[in-house]
DNA sequence: CCATAGATGAAAAAATTTTTCAATTAGAAG
DNA sequence: CTTCTAATTGAAAAATTTTTTCATCTATGG
């Protein structure tokens, strides 16, 4: 954080605490739960985390939301009544990753299943 | 589509057939597409289109984009420079989905990988 | 054809996100 | 520990995006 001159200032220390304690927040969620961070801070320390790679935004169908750019990330969504349910089996196989005729170096991957849930059936 | 009582005009075909020609594109690029079609239909049938399950809204981390909900689709974003490909072989092991303990019908899926592409090595 | 439930578009309202700018503060230097 | 300065913050305002309202229009079943 402080590499690129960047300081660790309450604000943000606040942010990042509250991205670690859930995944996929809305920016309402986040900032109930760190209401001592102002609005306009909130969307910038978002938007700064994200351009360093730590944050991604993503939609899940329901709005924007946000979580840490960790290495794996599975969600399933199911699409009856919307709700969102995480795992960490990674059902990946690394051997297929990157696909066969392109330079890419994978850091990290996010997938999204969609679906029905067992309650919805 | 008519299934559910639902008509079939002429915007909503154009929004279809506007989808159908690139994937992840931005409301304004659609928009683009389909000039016929006033601001608010168009938010209106993107929100029908989603919740009939035939679009799906991502973020990729420059805003809301929507693509046709097709049953595979893999993105690679590129963490440097932002650039967004698709691929089509699937690097998925169906042994692993839906995880083991969970009850859930599979219907479709959506990776993104991230990393950096070649040129920006 | 007709009737009508459903759909559209323009304007307005609401909600979300970004910009501006003066005041504050983290962190480096002395 | 104090000073200095570039970076950061928050409030207000501006800009942008999305939704609502409502009068008019139209796709489709009869």
């Amino acid at each position: 954080m402080r590499g690129g001159g960047y300081k660790a200032t309450p604000q943000r220390r606040a942010v990042l605490r509250v991205l670690a304690e859930e995944q996929h927040q809305s920016l309402e969620e986040i900032r109930a739960r760190c209401p001592e961070v102002g609005l306009v801070t909130l969307y910038r320390t978002l938007d700064l985390l994200g351009s360093l790679g730590i944050v991604r935004r993503l939609d899940l169908g329901d709005g924007p939301r946000y979580e840490l750019a960790e290495s794996h990330h599975h969600h399933m969504i199911c699409e009856s009544c919307g709700g969102i349910s995480e795992f960490d089996e990674c059902p990946l196989d690394p051997e297929l990753l990157p696909p066969g005729t392109v330079d890419f170096e994978v850091r990290a991957h996010s997938l999204e299943v969609y679906g029905r849930c067992g309650a919805c059936r």
